[in-house]
RNA sequence: CGGGGCAUAGCUCAAUUUGGUAGAGCACCUGCUUUGGGAGCAGGGGGUCGCAGGUUCAAAUCCUGUUGCUCCGACCA
């Protein structure tokens, strides 16, 4: 390929518009352009990187027996409604009528297609187990797209998903593919950690999400340096901790003016905020309230509370919702609550003695509340959100915490899916049972967001080699000049022949020009053909990630290039 | 959905407060010079000022509505 045909119009500036740096840069080196909100048009330097992300991912999902198969992206809504996820899915589900007005929408994800395509013929144990994947485009109406190729309505996704007889088996698929996701991250460059993740709305039990580390990523997770715990932050778990022991004292009301937050009224207290239970007031989906306390000094993990109570939706109570059970914004507590309210209290609460929480009137607190004898019937659970120095749940060590783009995640589905869509198959015995099921997700361009967030400077993109859309980039610096000209199409051509993916920037540009755009890019090695290499046949590499350069000749400088691109 | 901000040339922005024939830099085209880190000079093309109404002799500017974008929050398989 030769720079003067290639579509790849780069920016000086910035467009207001870019807010991380993948996005802007990504702009800047004339990959992606805008549609609309969440939607992108992906141009030819950005889609050779999809191509080869892609190409990585195929070989190892092949390798670890998946075989790929493309599906439908507009899915009849009937499917939909067997699982119940047509209306679960709300908003964020693009739906679209046909002439005859039936309903489809665009598939946000394929678990109930793959299922259908499955259990219309798999019949028996002999034809398990089975993985099928896919890498297309999904789409979410997402409330809010953002950070361009990171969170778009419209993206590219790896699915994967395994079919086994029994939960061993699929235990063993889960494990053939948290390793193929390993090796994935790990050929395309990237520095990631794989965690212990919540399984979310899509339901079954264990779950990893594959992060990558960046500032700039959406995820938080929480790792511990002594041994190898890691969980995103929704998922660490986080045990009781154990309250100096002192005498219960009796209930006290005491009045607390104004004192509507943990801050305020530790202060007019003057006791220290540990000594303070906070309430959190949530609705469900069924408008049913759910009250949530942790210590003062904690925050509350919505997704704990979630789980605990069975429920598919959290949002924060209104105020009419806490009064009509017996509480008082901003002085909650337990003690005195209507009978049959929802209220989960963390663990670390009920150690608590002696506390202070809210008396469920304007204006006032208990002193010397003490859960256990207090709080009547709760639900006791881990509800917490994780701090860093946390106790690692393992061994202890203080968790430290990072964030990180979410790049892919891996699901233990079990039989939810295969239950409700009626996927069976008979087993040795004779016997008709659910398929067990995994599913397995990767967001491509997301990846590539991912690797442009880990690996850039002032100047631009650094591609780790693997998923650069050129591994080198020819460079005459006068292509004016015949004679370098003539010299670097020489190069060119003789690292085509040996296999690089190599790119001839022939433009007629002057030497700063083109310098510029090579860095903005990010080629992993760039090789100059300038007046040094006509007259004394110095040829120069330079490598775009150390900005190291080497002088080589015209019969060494292939073989310097090959190894200096095995280390890129 | 709640709360801010923005919408003027391909890009980044000025002109809006105080109504009077729309500007700069970069990019683009032509010529000359230049040629190893986003060159210089000269000339040139390009905008119904997001859209629709209204006020006015006159609207980018004031008023109303509307659409889109963006940031914070809620949300996120």
């Amino acid at each position: 390929m030769r720079t003067s045909q290639l579509y790849a119009p780069t920016l000086r500036e910035v467009p207001a518009e870019a807010e991380v740096i993948s996005h802007k840069l990504m702009l800047r080196a004339g990959m992606i352009r805008k549609a609309a909100g969440g939607l992108y048009t992906y141009l030819p330097l950005a889609w050779r990187t999809i191509k080869k992300i892609e190409q990585i991912i195929r070989e190892e999902m092949d390798s670890a027996g998946g075989q790929e198969i493309a599906m439908p992206i507009v899915q009849p809504s009937e499917l939909w409604k067997e699982t119940g996820r047509w209306e679960v899915y709300g908003d964020e589900m693009f739906r679209v009528n046909d002439r005859h007005g039936r309903e489809f929408c665009l598939g946000p994800t394929h678990e109930e297609m793959v299922t259908s395509i499955v259990r219309d013929e798999v019949r028996s144990y002999k034809q398990l187990p089975l993985m099928l994947y896919q890498i297309q485009n999904k789409y979410r109406d997402e409330i809010r797209p953002r950070f361009g190729l990171m969170r778009g309505r419209e993206f590219i996704m790896k699915d994967l998903y395994s079919f086994d007889k029994d939960e061993e088996g699929m235990r063993v698929s889960y494990k053939k593919m948290y390793d193929a996701y390993t090796n994935i991250f790990t050929r395309c460059g990237l520095t990631f950690r794989p965690v212990e993740a919540d399984n979310g709305a899509i339901g079954g039990g264990g779950s990893h999400e594959f992060t990558v580390l960046a500032d700039a990523g959406e995820s938080s997770i929480a790792y511990c340096e002594k041994c190898d715990y890691a969980a995103s932050d929704e998922k660490a778990e986080l045990k009781a901790i154990h309250a100096v022991q002192e005498e219960a004292l009796p209930l006290e009301k005491v009045a607390t003016p104004g004192t509507k937050t943990i801050a305020l009224l530790a202060d007019y207290l003057k006791i220290p905020v540990e000594k303070t239970i906070k309430a959190v007031a949530y609705q469900t989906e069924t408008d049913e309230v759910v009250l949530a306390f942790v210590r003062g000094d904690h925050e509350v993990n919505e997704v704990k509370v979630l789980n605990s109570v069975g429920a598919i939706a959290l949002r924060m109570a209104d105020e009419a919702a806490i009064r009509a059970v017996g509480g008082e914004p901003g002085f909650m507590s337990p003690v005195g609550i209507k009978k049959g309210t929802k209220i989960v209290a963390d663990a670390t609460v009920m150690e608590m003695v002696n506390a202070v929480a809210g008396a469920n009137e304007a204006d006032a607190h208990y002193k010397n509340v003490t859960p256990k004898r207090d709080f009547g019937e709760v639900i006791v659970t881990d509800i917490r959100l994780v701090q860093e120095g946390d106790p690692c749940p393992r061994c202890g060590a203080p968790l430290k915490m990072t964030r990180g783009i979410e790049a892919g995640q891996v699901f233990m589905l079990g039989t939810k899916y295969s239950e409700a869509l009626h996927a069976t198959f008979l087993d040795e015995s004779g016997k008709e049972k659910p398929l067990v099921m995994g599913c397995y997700g990767i967001g491509v361009g997301r990846t590539m967001a991912a690797a442009i967030e880990q690996n850039n400077d002032k100047d631009g993109i650094i591609w780790p080699r693997a998923i650069a859309p050129f591994e080198v980039v020819v460079v005459p610096v006068n292509a004016k000049v015949p004679e370098q000209l003539e010299l670097a199409e020489k190069i060119y051509g003789e690292l085509k022949a040996a296999g690089v993916d190599v790119l001839l920037d022939d433009r007629k540009e002057r030497a700063g020009v083109k310098f510029k755009d090579c860095d903005l890019i990010g080629y992993p090695l760039r090789i100059t053909v300038g007046p040094k290499a006509v007259e004394e046949g110095t040829i120069e590499l330079r490598v775009r990630k150390t900005g190291e350069t080497f002088n080589e000749t015209k019969e060494t400088y292939l073989a310097k290039a090959r190894e200096i691109l095995k280390t890129l």
